[in-house]
DNA sequence: GGTGCTGTTGTACGCATGGACAACAAAGGT
DNA sequence: ACCTTTGTTGTCCATGCGTACAACAGCACC
């Protein structure tokens, strides 16, 4: 049997790939050494060699898939309906899986839920700076941005939830509660977002 | 030493409520059977006297947190602003402990995703029944009844989120977040629900 | 072409788990 | 008093886990 070698840093982005696609596919909780060796096809033994622990690989993932998709965020759309019109109806599905999986994780793990927290308070400050432009773009009204963030992000959880775990709504009813929701906020004529949305 | 026996009908409600609590203390994932023996105080043997499998008793308590939440809803208040505004504040921390750990779980466990939509459609027929009460009562305006509920239940559980797995809001802050979105659905005079919260 | 270095494998160990089961102990009927 | 029923215990087993580690294989450098 000739075994196939690669480089460690290729090795190490493979393990944590696959480890997140496997949280999001079973939970934390669930996911086995033996499992991520399987899925990128090598002897359980080698993760050893480029993580500690456990602990540490899956923290390893949890922290790149924090990192991913702060850094696709900003979806280089200049217009600032479009890019709130984005946001709010963009919900990947796997990562909510992961964040719903963190979020149980979070009260028995308190690093985790720092880094939950952090990750939170950067989303909600993205949604801030979105809201600030989106409003002065739209000539809507928007006495406290911080606050209306606060509101949206919450709206956009919950409405998660009841897209990818409950099933209760389909996207496009998903979509439109939340761009109704930040119309709102933002005191927009209605439609105004929902006419934003970019069609890619 | 002397064994001490109880009823099969407490010994079940026993190691159902123990399961519950362990469940909002460690996740549906990390309980074991040992872990609620102990709680109890018997051998772990026991439990399968009481549940063909493990499976049974985590699927028993989760029925009964269920039943536990529905059938303590009507808060027996009357006046459908109270009402309302007690349903908008309060957020049991145990249970949604368990709520969002069996969000984690939902998308492996076809059986608690059924269980958990069909608790959250109750809940919405609830919620959908006091938004139209307080309409009335407060004298607002509430087109879609239906829609406003999907609406406040999902700002509910995000606010859930954010106030107890998240911490980043006050219980005060998610009350007022809470109440101000409830009275925006309704075209309320803001101010109207926060006045109505019981004093209790 | 030897010689380290490093990625990689396979096996082994200790441990915790869910489940199975025989033995035991407390009531309750007769 | 005996015996049946039923709640309860302790022990055993197969399995799967995280971790440890010795041996092996590809590769670069001298």
């Amino acid at each position: 049997m000739t075994v196939s070698r690669k480089s460690a840093e290729d090795r190490r982005e493979e393990l944590v790939r696959a480890a997140i696609a496997l949280v999001a596919r079973k939970g934390f909780a669930a996911v086995t050494l033996r499992d991520v060796a399987a899925e990128v096809g090598v002897a359980h033994g080698l993760i050893r060699h480029y993580f500690p622990s456990r602990e540490a690989l899956l923290a390893a993932a949890f922290d790149r898939a924090v990192r991913d998709e702060l850094a696709q965020l900003p979806p280089t759309v200049d217009d600032p309906l479009v890019a709130l019109a984005d946001w709010c109806t963009s919900s990947v599905e796997v990562h909510y899986l992961v964040w719903i999986d963190a979020w149980a994780e979070a009260p028995r793990d308190p690093e985790l839920a720092t880094a939950l927290r952090a990750h939170h308070l950067a989303l909600d400050q993205h949604t801030a700076g979105l809201l600030r432009r989106a409003c002065a773009a739209g000539g809507g009204r928007c006495d406290d941005p911080d606050d209306a963030a606060r509101q949206l992000t919450a709206m956009l959880d919950g409405l998660a939830v009841q897209l990818h775990v409950l099933r209760v709504l389909t996207p496009d009813e998903h979509d439109r509660v939340a761009l109704a929701h930040a119309e709102r906020l933002l005191a927009l004529r209605p439609g105004t977002l929902a006419r934003a949305v970019s069609s890619g």
